[in-house]
DNA sequence: GCGTAAGACTGCGTGCCGCGCAACTTTGTC
DNA sequence: GACAAAGTTGCGCGGCACGCAGTCTTACGC
């Protein structure tokens, strides 16, 4: 059974698991949130936050990649008429652009600040690899095209949005959704030098 | 003074660390390995460890920073008359891809067993991310474009050589430097779908 | 329904890690 | 040669990740 009692339970453990570290970690900073702290406000036991994640930092990471994954649902959902690239670009930029359609409106914001620790920026990246798996297949689905392709392509997509909301954070003026547009129209003419 | 007797030992020490970091990781696994066996090996008492690396995971990874940052410099020494991906791509097949010109052969199998610990993967993107500061340095030199174009050209060649690793380890049969311009090759091209 | 097996949560205990602190030693400068 | 600056080391501590075993909950066949 895909969708029992258990499966949801443990969906709804590690969501709140997730989203009080990155709370917890804006709130007070990495260092001042002890996983004791995190594992109370998800109203489990400390010992129980091992079962889902591996590290603290990996916690406050998680989030970055539900989104991602998120992205590869919405990018699924598009027609499959629409040219790959114009599909990722639409989605992409309207998913973390387009500020209606994100869950929790301050995550791109949050990502940033929390990010600002090392460890915490290492399992930024981390996730951001594990989600290139679920665009990876979605490009497979509409493209069928070879694996290396697939994972090219869809490593250049989580790199286009890396860069873009780093960038976003340098800070450039333009809103995010329009620095992903920008990068990933550089990347698909082939990245010449302006 | 850039190079007096203080700069050379402490790059001496950091270099012997993650050497022994990586050979004894690659050696006995990850887990077998403490921090004291490291600092042992690189003569050090364990205290010192911790002044150059901030996490047993990070000292393991730093030989890939290292090789990319050499590969920054060989990106500098090409003629500045040659185009920039002609350029990056002749430098990254035959800096990774000819076997004679790595200081450590084996390095590129290394860093492929020793990323399969989840902890030390991150830490090996982040060692590819902090290297492409050095990258995009030399890119701006090159051709004058802005920051954000920097940063993301490269970006892409940091994702061109992960996704080349993870794809020669898979194990595709093809060599490494012909994996990383083949990645290099369809980057350029705009990624089309084939 | 009901019993049983599988799975999840929890408390306890342990070993390792990262780092602050305060000596001590080495390197660089005048 | 003396003084300042920087690096190394031993000590100690708080926290983290996880193995283990017991308890409770869910799933499923009858």
């Amino acid at each position: 059974m895909a969708d029992g009692l258990r499966e949801r339970k443990k969906a709804a453990t590690r969501e709140a698991l997730c989203r009080a570290a990155l709370r917890l970690t804006v709130e007070r900073g990495y260092e001042n949130v002890l996983v004791d702290d995190i594992a109370t406000a998800a109203g489990v036991s400390p010992r129980t936050f091992n079962n889902y994640f591996t590290s603290k930092a990996e916690a406050v990471a998680h989030r970055h990649r539900h989104h991602l994954e998120q992205l590869a649902r919405k990018l699924h959902e598009q027609p499959a008429d629409v040219p790959l690239w114009v599909a990722i670009a639409t989605v992409a930029t309207t998913y973390f652009g387009g500020d209606e359609h994100l869950p929790d409106p301050s995550w791109a914001e949050d990502i940033g600040v929390v990010a600002a620790h090392p460890a915490v920026y290492a399992e930024f990246l981390k996730a951001s690899v594990l989600a290139e798996e679920s665009i990876a297949e979605v490009i497979g689905e509409r493209t069928g095209a070879d694996p290396f392709y697939q994972r090219l392509a869809a490593a250049a997509v989580g790199t286009a949005i890396r860069v873009a909301i780093e960038e976003w954070r340098h800070p450039d003026p333009r809103p995010l959704g329009r620095l992903i547009g920008s990068a990933i129209e550089q990347l698909t003419a082939g990245l010449p030098t302006p």
